[in-house]
DNA sequence: CGACGTCATGTAAGCGCTTGCACAAATTCG
DNA sequence: CGAATTTGTGCAAGCGCTTACATGACGTCG
């Protein structure tokens, strides 16, 4: 009795989810066909006024919410972008993820977050499983990483932008170049008349960003024939104790300094908080200067002279490539968004050249 | 000749994406069926060891990468969890956002964010908005909402789960109580011997944990006959600069202060850097106690006596009740995580009482 | 005024996967 | 040793949409 060899049509859907409205109850509560229904909340063809808002009504009425994963099924767009950071600590990746995500929503995305913990090899994991749910776009922070994953995503299709720095080649990217911003900062200092530079940089190993803004203080050292030497130079990771560890150890190592340049505004304010601690007076005895000009940077007493960096900017310009990116239109490989060195307080010429 | 009436078999695929792997593919390699690499691939059936290496074999020699919508759509569940916080730019949600990646990845699921810039109706929307897109679950913060929105949540049966406090009555939370935290909070200086108290509050019409600090406050005050008068509080947005304008209002318009309770610790700093520009001595003039513990709290000098929150156990906690909800086991309605008075060196004796 | 566009809709074929059911083969048991 | 499981696989029916193509109903011209 229960071998019907032949095609029992399997009572209705197999686990059709109860009460749920789909396009077809709304087609038939406005007395159309799905097409149409489709059709009119897509604005993908021509759909009379009339019909339009009797869909309209039906939608409210029987409360359709559509079905994200049956619509991207059938039409090869997801209508999600993600985006990976290293950490959503640091206020930099929050604040241009957050914009990013502003931008997004207007056009009605949905924006996946994931965090790599400056792990690329991580990151490729994550970028292979965000591809595996599904986006149509992705945003990704700093150019370091294995070039496959990248050949992975063109395989794809899947359009991408690095940020928070310029990529080289034909990888699209908005950000600046963190190596002529350092230059800049350090220079700042140079013109003071410092020369006792010490520099608590970044983990430039993970950190392609970190690595620039390194070669930068380099690069103006050189321009005036001063070298960066080993025991002026350490690296931490970007976090305010990290700064006050830091400073004590160049300060203990170090012939005196009169400068130090921090990989990043954590970075220096422990560094100045440490100089708190220890009753050196900035910038009187030391110049303190950080990058990013975060939340804190300029309330902080004394003020921190630093490079300031447009993260929202960055998050919106990511977004609007890749929207322009799947819309078929044109964008910019690379987006340059300026940086500009803010003097403040905590850096002056040094004692001894006053 | 273009026009045959009949059934023309639409060439293959309307618009199947050239290369694209499909688990068919995998099975031809493996030669097996389509479902026998399905249940492989997501253990939900048995599959002989042997055929198990041989479509590993085949996945990783194709590169092949399921269809997330494909999935969704056919299982009913989108392995997607979606969370809804007021902002990245305060620590406090980063972190606990982070903290609930961090579980959901390690569970293979992807994390939708959205922000709502603390405005409940634009909450509405983003939620209304995941769920189109898809999702097994959702992080929301705070307890304020249209009951409406929980009820849909209901009506499609996503689980969900409210952080940074505890709901009442049978709404999923974990958190802690913000009202007892602020009365321990307040109740501390007031041991101290403080009398004339001054509020920093967050903004408590739309945002209902400022709100419980508040009347955390009011309760502390209460239970020694004081009375927290209009004068004596000033309502900020959560940053480090309102601090200062609100610390510099109170001082203005208020009799002679001794200790002020901020709503959270940005707005703490803030209070704190304005009283290093007015001379005003912390603790010795006047103390200062923040909510929230951020990073900075422990560093700055004087370093904020302040209410530490488990910001990352939040999310890791609110990951497991959703993984635990979406898997059928049972999980606490109610999961309460403890939060501590910490006494750093903004909060001492008032000097009259001294 | 009939041959042609146009416009608005409907029809139905998938999108790539999961999974209920059927069934053959390998085990176990009375 | 045949019946009753217990595997391990394959078949094929959808999941709820989008969209290529077909179809009528109307203008519009030559």
């Amino acid at each position: 009795m229960k071998k019907k060899t032949g095609k029992p049509p399997r009572e209705t859907a197999r686990r059709r989810h109860p009460g749920r409205v789909r396009v077809e109850d709304v087609a038939r509560a406005a007395g159309v066909s799905g097409a149409t229904v489709s059709r009119a909340l897509n604005r993908s063809g021509p759909v009379s006024e009339d019909i339009r808002k009797r869909i309209e009504r039906a939608v409210l009425d029987l409360g359709y919410v559509p079905n994200g994963a049956a619509r991207a099924l059938a039409s090869h767009r997801t209508r999600a972008i993600g985006i990976v950071v290293p950490t959503l600590k640091n206020a930099n990746f929050a604040v241009t993820a957050e914009a990013a995500e502003g931008r997004l929503v207007e056009e009605g995305y949905t924006f996946l977050v994931a965090t790599n913990s400056y792990s690329t090899s991580r990151e490729s994991d994550l970028i292979q499983s965000l591809a595996a749910h599904g986006i149509d776009g992705l945003i990704l922070v700093g150019a370091q990483r294995d070039p496959a994953i990248l050949r992975f995503l063109d395989a794809r299709g899947i359009p991408y932008v690095v940020t928070w720095t310029l990529a080289r080649g034909d990888v699209p990217s908005v950000g600046f170049d963190n190596t002529e911003a350092a230059r800049r900062l350090a220079s700042h200092l140079l013109d003071l008349g410092h020369k006792q530079i010490g520099v608590i940089a970044g983990l430039t190993g993970s950190n392609d960003r970190a690595a620039a803004r390194l070669a930068g203080v380099r690069q103006a050292l050189g321009e005036r024939g001063l070298e960066l030497s080993q025991e002026l130079l350490i690296e931490r990771p970007y976090r305010i104790a990290e700064g006050q560890i830091a400073l004590g150890a160049l300060l203990d190592r170090a012939p005196p300094l009169t400068a130090i340049v921090c990989g990043n505004d954590q970075l220096a304010f422990g560094a100045l908080i440490e100089c708190g601690r220890r009753g050196i007076e900035v910038p009187d005895e030391l110049s303190i200067v950080g990058f990013d000009d975060l939340e804190f940077s300029s309330q902080i007493k004394p003020a921190l002279t630093t490079i300031h960096v447009p993260a929202a900017e960055i998050g919106v310009r990511a977004a609007e490539y890749l929207l322009a990116k799947i819309a078929g239109r044109p964008a910019p490989v690379t987006t340059t968004v300026s940086v500009s060195l803010i003097v403040r307080e905590s850096s002056s010429p040094p004692r001894t050249a006053a």
